[in-house]
DNA sequence: ATCGACTAGGGTAATTTGGGGG
DNA sequence: TATGTCCAAATTACCCTAGTCG
């Protein structure tokens, strides 16, 4: 499978337009690139392929079996959770991990990451998790990244707040590994390969 | 062959209206298009030819030889049979095919797919086959998709039943391939191309 | 370093969209 | 109800030259 970063060029090809108005997308932000030294476009193809399916556009046929492999944090301040986590996820092998112990490094890694599903501890000392939660769903207003929340102990209105908020399910700790597995590969859609 | 898709103002020149009347069949969902980045149409030749043959509508001397490939829903709970049924059309290689495991995911896939034929279980788990064969001949008054009822076990009225809600045939579980191939074929006129 | 092919960007033309009203 | 026409705004296409890629 062919993964290399695409031209604007070939993407004007793929979509049936002007390379002029492949630059205006870019220009405007409708789609990720980033710029060579020379100052030429190159496009990562999980972006382009990430940017098909926002605006509903077909998949060329080259791309049509091209798998994204999906993203997904952890957050959590406990490091033994993270790794049983890390664990049960990667026994699955469908999505690349990556984790944050703190606020900080949630919301760095959060751009740099750029995960498709975060699993977000409500209750960790020095960071408010609803807050954290909120910025997840401000930043991925167009991108709409999945948050699953995870807690020891959802006080009464916890659920309910945090669902308000935009997760998309609550998980008790400790976790059972196959409901964990259902829930992300739902959300995830991990089990479609056609399309 | 040109597979390029349209635009309005091509289709306007092909069916001999103005662009105007293209974007008001667009608008009321007469024929299906997508959308640029900047909002101008698209229309895949797919799309184009089968709704110059849902009216009608002569066919452009450039398309008469393009060969539409039809569509394959398969609907059904059991994931080992679902990967049967496409392993065994695949090989044939003449239809592009989907599927879905429950209810909800038929649904969406009906009109987002937009199959030709759907090959359905009348017997899965929280879902009622018969309803759901009803509710693809509701949608699809007017582009008659073919079902093939499948079912490991047709209860006594069970075959006429499904019948005259407007399945085309019916199947027992275990299916025989090549059976299978020839019912398909033939319901979809396989060997035919456009007129 | 040279070459052919491609890309960026500006300016301009052509096309598309949406609304409103024949 | 469906289509043709007029309008302004937006998007895309086409022209060009300079610069980059491989």
């Amino acid at each position: 499978m062919n993964d290399k970063p695409l031209t604007t060029g070939e993407i004007a090809d793929y979509c049936h337009v002007t390379y002029r108005a492949v630059l205006k997308w870019i220009a405007n932000g409708k789609l990720k690139a980033y710029r060579t030294p020379g100052n030429h476009s190159r496009v990562k193809v999980e972006d382009f392929l990430n940017f098909l399916h926002r605006f509903n556009m077909p998949v060329p046929e080259i791309y049509r079996s091209y798998h994204i492999r999906k993203k997904v944090l952890i957050v959590d301040d406990d490091h033994n959770l993270v790794k049983a986590l890390i664990r049960t996820l990667r026994a699955d092998n469908k999505v690349d991990i990556d984790y944050a112990y703190d606020g900080f490094d949630a919301g760095r890694k959060l751009l740099e990451f750029n995960p498709d599903l975060v699993i977000l501890d409500i209750r960790m000392p020095g960071m408010d998790g609803y807050e954290v939660a909120k910025r997840i769903k401000e930043h991925s207003k167009d991108i709409d990244v999945k948050i699953v929340a995870m807690s020891a102990f959802f006080e009464e209105d916890g659920k309910e707040r945090i669902m308000n908020i935009g997760a998309s399910c609550c998980l008790d700790k400790p976790f059972n590994p196959e409901e964990l597995l259902g829930i992300v590969g739902d959300l995830l859609k991990l089990n479609n390969f056609v399309q």
